[in-house]
DNA sequence: CATGAATGAGACTTCATTCAT
DNA sequence: CATGAATGAAGTCTCATTCAT
C-alpha cells in the first residue's frame, strides 16, 4: 500500500514527507487520541502546512492506516530477535519477556494501539489491517513454538492456536492495566506473568 | 451517583427514559464510537428528541459514565457469584472462569469498553471512573483470593498484587482476541488459558 | 393592556398570579438580565410550572412588556410626591434629590432598566412603552416647572424641553455610572450634581 | 490586547479581515443586539462562512470585546483634541460640546453600548474592560481638570471625582434620551447642557 | 386550573478538506 | 512544491413554547 502519494517529483523526497507525516501524526494521536488530534496540530508537528499533508495522504484515515502498517513492520523486527536467540525457544521467550512487557506497557505506544483497536471495532479497513498485523505476528509465534528446539512442537493444531492466543491476550491487556495505573511497574507484573507464561510454553500435566 | 436526572414527577417514567437512554446511547456508541455517534442518532435511536436528552443528562459525556456505572453494578454481581460458590476459591473461580470468558468476549460490550478505555486516555473523568470500578474489582478478587478457603491466603501483598493484575490482564485482553477475530470461540480460548488462570491461582513452585 | 390572560375563572386568582409572575421574572431579570433568565428559572421562582405561565402571558416578551408598565405606574407614585411638597419647586426638587439620586443608582433596578432600553432599540413594541412611560414622566416633570411656584414658569417651550431631557439624561445617566463603579455612593455623587442640578432648575444668567 | 487573531500569512490581510468581521458583527449587534444577532447573520454581512471567523476571533464574546477596545482608542483620540486645543480647558470643553453631544446621541453606536452596558451585568469580561476603558477615560479627563489651564485645578479629590461622575453621566445619559426621542436634535439639547457643563467646570459659588 | 414532558429550531463552535495563489 | 485562507457540514447543547394528562 505504498502509492499513496499522488504525483510527486522525486520519490526520495515524497517518501521522507510521509515518514515526517507519519512521525508527526503518531506524535499527536499518541497524546490526544485519534480523535482528539487535528490536521492542525499534526501539519504544525509535521512542519508543514495542512493543505499539503493531501498531497501525500488522502486523508486523516489513511494516515493511520499507514501508521498501523509501519507498527506491523515494527514488530516483525521483535520477533526477529527471539528467533535469534541460542538454546531452547522457552528460554528465548522466558528471557525476553521483560523486552516485550517493557514494550506493552510503554504508555506512548499504549494509547494509540487503543485508538485503533477501537477504531477496528467500526472501521473495516482499520480492523483488517490490524487482523493482518497480527495474523503474521501469530505466524512468527507459531515457526517460534513448532521449531526443533521447541517443547511444544508436537502438541495439535487447536492446542497451539489456544496458546498464542492467551499468551497474546495477556500481553495485550497489560496495556489496559498500565493505562488504569499508570503506577504500575514491569517488576511488579513479571512476578505473576512469568510462571503463567511457563505454564503456556510448557505441555500441559495430565494431572492439572 | 444516582440522580443524575433533573426533577421528574413520576420517577417510575424518568427511570424508564433514562433506561431508553442508556439503551439507546450503548447501541449507538458500540456502532459508531463515543465521537463516532452523534446525540441525533442518539435521541433518534432512543425515541425521543435531542434536546429532551438533556432532561435527564447533563451532557454526552454524563451519559457514558452512567453507562460505566452500570457496567460497574453488573460486575459486582458476578463477582457476588463467585462468593457464593461452595468449595473451595481455585474451583469457584475456574468453575466461573467460562462464563468470566464468555463476558469478555462478547462483542457488543467489547467495542464499548474499549472506547472508554481510548477515552480514559484523554478525558479524566472517565478514566476516574473506569480506574475506581477497577479498584472495586480487585478488591473483590482479592477477598476472594485472601478468603479462609483458598491457597493464596497467605501469599505476600506484592505477589497478590501481580496475580490479579495478570489475571484482568489475560481476561481483558481477550477482548482485543475476539475483536481481531470474530470466529475466535471461547472452548479453544479455554484450552490454554485454563491452565494458564490455574497456575495464576496456585502457589508457585519453588523450582519455577 | 389588561386583558393579556387567557380564559380564567376567578379575576382575582388570574390578577394574583400575573403578580406572582411579574414578580418573579422582575427578580430574575434583574439577576440574569432579560435574555439570561430563562422560562425555567422564572416559573420556579414564581412557585408555578412554566407552562403555566403561558396562560397568563402569550410570551417572554409580554411579561417585561407588562413590567414596564408597572414601573411607570410606580414612578408615578414618586413624582406625586414632589407635588404635594410645600414650598417653591426649586427647594422640593433639590430636597428630594438624593431619593432620586438613590433610586437612579440602585443597582437592583439598574440592570433590567438597561436591558430594557437596550431591547427598546430593537423592539418596537418595548421601545414603544418605554416612550409612553417618559412621556409621562416629562409631562408631570413639566408641570412641576411651569407651575406657579416655579422660578422657570415663564421660559419658552424649547428650552423647558432641553432643560428636562438634560435632567432626565443626567439622572438616568447615574444608572450607568453605578453599574461600572458599584462603590460610587450617592453622596460622592451629589457633591457635583446638586449645583448642577440647580443651575437646571434656575434661569440662566445672561452672563453665562 | 493586539494579536488576538491565530496565524496568518499577509498581515495586511489578517488585518483587513479581522475589519470586515468587526464592522460586520457591529452593524450587527446594532440592528439584533449582542445576543439576538447570530454567527450566521455575522458572517453572511462579513461576506465569510462562520467558520472562518473563528480564525481570526476565538468566540463571539472576543468580538465584542475588540469592538469595545476599537471604541476605546477612538475616544482617546476625541480626548486628545480636547488636550491639543489653545486656550483655558473650560473653552475648549465647552467648544468641543456639541463634538461631544453628536457623539453621544449617534444611535449608530448608541444602541451597541447600550447593549454592552447590559453584557456587563452578567459577563464579568465585559464588565472588567468597560470599567478599563472608562478609567481611562477619566483619567484624561481628570488631567485636563487639573492642568494649568483648568480653574479646578486646585479643588479637592473628592469633588472632582464628583464632577467628572456627573459630567460623564450627563453625557452618556443622553444616549439613553435619543433612543427614546429620535427626533431630539442636538441644538435643543445643548441649550441647557451648555449651561450645566459650565456650571460643572467652575467652582461652586460659596453662596449655593 | 395546573403540570412538566416533550419538541424543534437555532445557538456557538470545530475541523477535515479544498483550492487559488 | 507548498501554503493557509476559506468552506460547510456536523457537532453539542439551550430554551421558548406546546399539549396531553
Amino acid at each position: 500500500m505504498k502509492p499513496k502519494a499522488k504525483r510527486q517529483t522525486d520519490p526520495a523526497i515524497a517518501l521522507a514527507r510521509r515518514e515526517q507525516i507519519l512521525t508527526a501524526a503518531a506524535e499527536c494521536f499518541r497524546r490526544k487520541g485519534y480523535h482528539g488530534a487535528g490536521m492542525a496540530e499534526i501539519s504544525k508537528t509535521a512542519g508543514m502546512s495542512a493543505g499539503h499533508i493531501y498531497n501525500y495522504f488522502e486523508s486523516k484515515e489513511a494516515i493511520i492506516e499507514s501508521i498501523i502498517e509501519k507498527d506491523m513492520e515494527e514488530m516483525f523486527s521483535i520477533f526477529q530477535k527471539f528467533e535469534d536467540h541460542p538454546g531452547d525457544v522457552l528460554a528465548a521467550l522466558l528471557d525476553g519477556l521483560n523486552i516485550g512487557v517493557q514494550r506493552h506497557m510503554d504508555t506512548g505506544s499504549c494509547v494509540i494501539d487503543l485508538d485503533m483497536m477501537a477504531e477496528a471495532g467500526r472501521n473495516i479497513k482499520v480492523a483488517t489491517l490490524l487482523r493482518e498485523t497480527d495474523i503474521q505476528a501469530r505466524g512468527r509465534m507459531r515457526q517460534l513454538l513448532t521449531s526443533e528446539r521447541s517443547a511444544l512442537k508436537d502438541i495439535d493444531e487447536r492446542e497451539l492456536e489456544s496458546r498464542i492466543n492467551v499468551i497474546f491476550s495477556m500481553m495485550a491487556g497489560l496495556l489496559l492495566r498500565k493505562l488504569l495505573y499508570p503506577e504500575l511497574t514491569e517488576e511488579t507484573v513479571l512476578i505473576a506473568l512469568r510462571p503463567a507464561m511457563k505454564t503456556l510454553l510448557m505441555p500441559f500435566d495430565k494431572a492439572q
